[in-house]
DNA sequence: CAAAATGTGGTTTTT
DNA sequence: CCACATTTTG
């Protein structure tokens, strides 16, 4: 342990080594904030403390994962997996199956996901024949969440009259109703939703004193990760888990909070030493991550915020590159400069694998893009989130089958299944059959079990259709008492017809669905035989699905170590770091987003935002821009982010060929304006006048044609997709005359004049 | 009742 | 441009 204390500084020492009461590790950027939790657990276990007495929450699983490792590597795998280590939602929803019958819900409740829940309100907002319009699921679906992120229950919301008011003047006063109706939903069908394992948690430790007593005395030490990014609800666990003994630290950086959109209350982090009396305050400063220059550029950004705790993190490593702009005409362009700075970049200077690059984007949908032009040059990389594996259709659609099969009153699982693979239970009947539950008060499969008893007015043939459907999964039921996770997973998808009916498909898709189900039989299988080393003697679906439930970031192993660029969200990149990171999209309107621009608060989010982009770069940092980018299918005018001009100059490192280094704001408006490539194709000069075309050579240098005078061999022309390049000659005539034109980050293309939008400039 | 055709509308970020 | 919803057709 010794040897480990002395690979630590001076504060972060201190900060494993204090163990009397509570403390808060504010933790810059790159400032060793895991290396500190892990030795600390590592320092706690020394000191006596049973591995299962600790509890350690983070944010996502691959944080929880990746600690377990490096704990097990310094106290060994039998002590280090007997920590209570992982997300907040899977920590609390072990204990919520634990203490089931408390709350009211059977243990082997089902957890909605987020699609799962807008679809439930989907279907209640139709059923209360409201104008979805007005009550937008998404927004229903937002708003719901955060009443219960705030632990405001359907009854505390009905009764509370700001909210009801500030619905009715918000034009949806039956919010309330859907909430309530929502929620019984759900415990009709044993589900609860990501926010309910906070919710009932807090219901659970609130009600039941002797349940919280049992739990405080089990955790003996509690840690939190990310403190910054905590809501309300999870906040108050905390609070209630800690507030007798003390014995907490939590570690955050306010500067990198970035989840308010999601109930992240930044109070948290800053009231935290008022709640807990003679806290400590520990503050990592030195970064040791980023060269200085990315410190410093990165610092300046963060100073424009208003709201923060001061701090200053300082990097000694050596001063480094600035941080590069680059500024394109097109977003096809800006994803060909990132791909032929990565190959230049690999070319010259440090060996570069890679894996030491990492483009970072606002939103999931310009991956695309960057994607094409990163395959175009053969540059290997992976993405992440997007789709998950386990949102697919077709996973979703196997594993509603296992929801089924452990709790038949899921009714999204349920709703998923019934008619699929098509058994003639088409939607008028499934309608009666949600009416008849609703109604009476029971969950569908009750009412599935008796159709006759709930006066579903059925014929005899849909009746016997839905026998047999009854009967599969009754015969299921029976098969998963004695059937392993791995046979039963098999087992279904053979007998429900799904496989059959994927091997019907003959097309791309359809082949690739039936190898994601494979895929999916595989990882059952995969979690038995892990569960069965483990000394687990039958391992059940329940076990799977309870795992499974909460897997998000699941990309596993083979992946990772292969060598490729990654691509991610900001927010996804939270936490990791690369040699080389490119930010991309700097554009008002996407980054900040056009959503965050009137809202000073959200503004400054987006501007934490930035700074946990920027941070994550190790050795150089690289922002682009362009200035048209498509949008909904057709491309529009971007500016500059304001974010750009945030970054102190002395830091940064802005080509003066392509921008006005002085003024890179304002200053390419007007020159837009001169040019038609950035006008609607509508208002384009029609083809036919610009392809009158003499007889043109390379040797003649004429002039094209007259609508675009100048057009002539070297000249300097402009493409909005491939932006600036220099004619190097023009042959045919009419409307075969094209142009070959050497193009800066594209190479030498043929354009055929007929249909180039070319600029002269 | 199911598959195909045609509208429609809409975009942050995620446990 | 693309995912989703509704309408049309078989």
């Amino acid at each position: 342990m010794e040897e480990y204390l002395n690979q630590l500084n001076e504060n972060q020492r201190e900060a494993v080594m204090f163990c009397e009461g509570a403390s808060l590790v504010v933790a810059g950027a790159g400032s060793g904030k895991t290396r500190v939790l892990t030795y600390k657990i590592a320092w706690l276990l020394q000191q006596g403390l049973p591995p299962q007495s600790i509890l350690a929450l983070t944010f996502t699983n691959k944080a929880a994962r990746e600690m377990k490792e490096r704990i097990a590597a310094i106290t060994g795998e039998q002590v280090a997996r007997r920590l209570w280590m992982g997300t907040f939602h899977s920590i609390f929803s072990r204990i919520l199956r634990y203490e089931a019958e408390y709350i009211g819900y059977p243990s082997n409740f089902t957890i909605y996901d987020a699609s799962d829940s807008k679809s439930l309100l989907k279907a209640i907002i139709k059923e209360m024949q409201l104008d979805d319009k007005v009550y937008r699921p998404g927004m229903v679906q937002s708003r719901i969440s955060n009443a219960k992120n705030a632990l405001i229950t359907w009854k505390a919301y009905e009764q509370n009259k700001e909210l009801v008011e500030s619905d009715i003047n918000a034009k949806i006063p039956l919010l309330r109703e859907i909430y309530k109706r929502y929620q019984s939903r759900c415990q009709q069908s044993g589900a609860m939703d990501f926010d309910d394992l906070l919710l009932q948690t807090n219901i659970l430790f609130r009600d039941h004193p002797a349940i919280l007593e049992k739990y405080r005395r089990h955790f003996q030490y509690v840690l939190v990760d990310e403190y910054q990014d905590t809501n309300f609800a999870q906040h108050l666990i905390v609070q209630r888990l800690c507030e007798e003994h003390g014995r907490i630290c939590v570690v955050g950086d306010d500067a990198q909070s970035i989840y308010s959109f999601r109930g992240a209350n930044i109070d948290n982090i800053l009231q935290f030493k008022n709640i807990y009396q003679g806290c400590r305050i520990f503050k990592l400063e030195r970064n040791y991550r980023s060269t200085q220059n990315i410190v410093n550029a990165a610092n300046s950004l963060i100073d424009k915020n208003k709201e923060q705790i001061r701090k200053t993190v300082y990097s000694e490593n050596e001063e480094g590159n600035k941080v590069a702009v680059i500024a394109s005409y097109s977003d096809y362009e800006e994803a060909y400069a990132v791909a032929a700075r990565i190959s230049e970049m690999r070319m010259n200077g440090p060996k570069y694998d890679y894996a030491d690059f990492a483009i970072l984007y606002r939103t999931n949908a310009q991956s695309r893009i960057l994607e094409e032009a990163l395959r175009k040059r053969n540059i290997p990389y992976k993405i992440y989130g997007g789709l998950s594996f386990y949102q697919r259709k077709e996973i979703k659609d196997v594993i509603s089958y296992f929801r089924l099969i452990i709790n038949p009153h899921d009714e999204e699982a349920l709703k998923r299944v019934i008619n699929y693979p098509t058994r003639g239970i088409g939607d008028t009947t499934v309608n009666k059959l949600v009416a008849a539950a609703s109604q009476h008060n029971v969950s569908m499969w009750t009412v599935l079990q008796a159709p006759l008893e709930y006066t579903v007015s059925i014929n005899s043939g849909t009746s016997n259709k839905l026998t047999a459907f009854r009967e599969l999964i009754e015969g299921f039921i029976e098969q998963d008492k004695t059937l392993s996770a791995e046979d039963m997973a098999a087992l279904v998808v053979k007998q429900s017809g799904i496989i059959n009916n994927l091997l019907q498909d003959r097309s791309v898709e359809g082949v690739s669905k039936t190898e994601n189900v494979q895929e999916l039989l595989k990882g059952v299988a995969e979690y038995c035989e892990i569960r069965k080393e483990e000394g687990a003697e039958q391992v059940t679906l329940a076990g799977f699905l309870a795992e499974v439930a909460l897997l998000t970031d699941q990309d596993n192993d083979k992946e990772e170590q292969a060598n490729k660029v990654t691509m991610m969200t900001v927010h996804a990149a939270k936490g990791l770091e690369f040699r080389n990171v490119f930010v991309v999209g700097l554009e008002e309107d996407l980054f900040p987003s056009q959503l965050s621009k009137d809202n000073p608060r959200a503004v400054e989010e987006e501007r934490r935002l930035f700074y946990v982009a920027i941070t994550r770069a190790e050795q150089n940092c690289i922002l682009t821009y362009a200035k048209s980018r498509y949008r909904n299918g057709q491309s529009s005018i971007c500016s500059p982010s304001r974010f750009l001009k945030d970054i102190d100059g002395r830091y940064l490192d802005i080509p003066s060929s392509s921008v006005n280094s002085f003024d890179i704001f304002a200053s390419m408006r007007d020159k837009y304006q001169q040019h038609p490539a950035f006008t609607s194709p509508f208002q384009q000069p029609q083809p036919s006048h610009l392809t009158k075309i003499e007889s043109a050579t390379i040797s003649t240098s004429s002039v094209a044609n007259i609508d675009l005078p100048g057009l002539v061999v070297g000249a300097k022309v402009r493409h909005d997709r491939f932006g600036e390049g220099e004619v190097m000659a023009i042959e045919g005539t009419g409307g075969n005359a094209k142009a070959s034109v050497d193009f800066v980050h594209f190479g030498q293309k043929q354009l055929l004049l007929k249909f180039a939008k070319l600029t002269v400039l």
